[in-house]
DNA sequence: CTCTCTGCAAATGCTTTGCAAACTC
DNA sequence: GAGTTTGCAAAGCATTTGCAGAGAG
């Protein structure tokens, strides 16, 4: 069940230890915080905001979604959370550590595909190497265009 | 005056060429679509739809904004035409071929830095080659802290 | 004369903000 | 209690859509 790990720790790996991370900040720790680090530790994977205020389709209590903005943002400013864009859409939030997989998005399918970190690292290297910059594709994807469309030629 | 050119040619050189590819897709050539291909043709460089409809602020007609998105999106759709994002705010508007550079913007500092396609051309083979994508960072930029901001290590 | 395109206004989708009441420490 | 945080409502920003009239071919 629980698949190996290749991307960084999670910034807090469970409720308790997230819970303790606020505290440390001296931020309070409300049923609305709560709630949100609640549905995105149950969460398959990042989520819109949208889905944390109706409670994850149910299965948690509902929010309000002004609250769960200023709340990610505020988990976010500490750490714990981050949001990435596939394109146009919602952000999508979700653990800090968790799920750090970096994007690539067809331009002409708009098929999305996820790649472990460590795939892209002679990627970020030549990076580094050629402009002096640490990047991460975890915030905005890889845009171009797929083998499979490629082939297919318009 | 008139800098080395390394990027793609310009899809259309100028106003008559512009106008005659409208044609040539059998589009109208309105005084709005007009006012849409002079604005990017005298403007320095991409620019929002905004900047569009209020005529360059004053040195050009003004034109309805709605409309205004709306040929951007025709004159996209034949290639006249390309829009990017650098995070958030507004997409920028310009002539396809023109100014067609890559950015990468500083996660820490949110300096924006822009370089010719050609600088890019290593990156793009070892993508190709890693992911079998033809990636193109005109559309979104490459995301990572520059050599400054790791420096001055936060 | 036909069909595209425009201008205006209103709607949309995502996110932020103002403010009094509720809650955490 | 003091100060944060909430919930609600309303605003904000970029962009899209509906529609009747204007303009291009």
């Amino acid at each position: 069940m629980t698949a190996p790990h290749t991307g960084p720790p999670l910034a807090a790996p469970d409720m308790d230890s997230a819970v303790e991370a606020l505290r440390s900040h001296g931020l309070r720790v409300s049923a609305a915080r709560r709630l949100v680090l609640e549905s995105l530790f149950a969460a398959e994977g990042p989520i819109p905001a949208e889905r944390i205020a109706d409670g994850l389709a149910g299965r948690l209590p509902q929010s309000d979604l002004a609250s769960v903005y200023r709340n990610l943002e505020t988990l976010e400013s500490v750490g714990l959370v981050r949001h990435f864009h596939l394109g146009h859409g919602p952000g999508l939030y979700g653990l800090a550590g968790a799920d750090e997989r970096e994007y690539l998005v067809c331009s002409t399918c708009h098929a999305v595909r996820a790649v472990e970190p460590g795939e892209m690292e002679s990627l970020r290297s030549l990076i580094r190497r050629d402009f002096g910059y640490d990047a991460s594709f975890s915030h905005f994807p890889i845009v171009g265009r797929c083998a499979q469309c490629a082939h297919a030629h318009d």
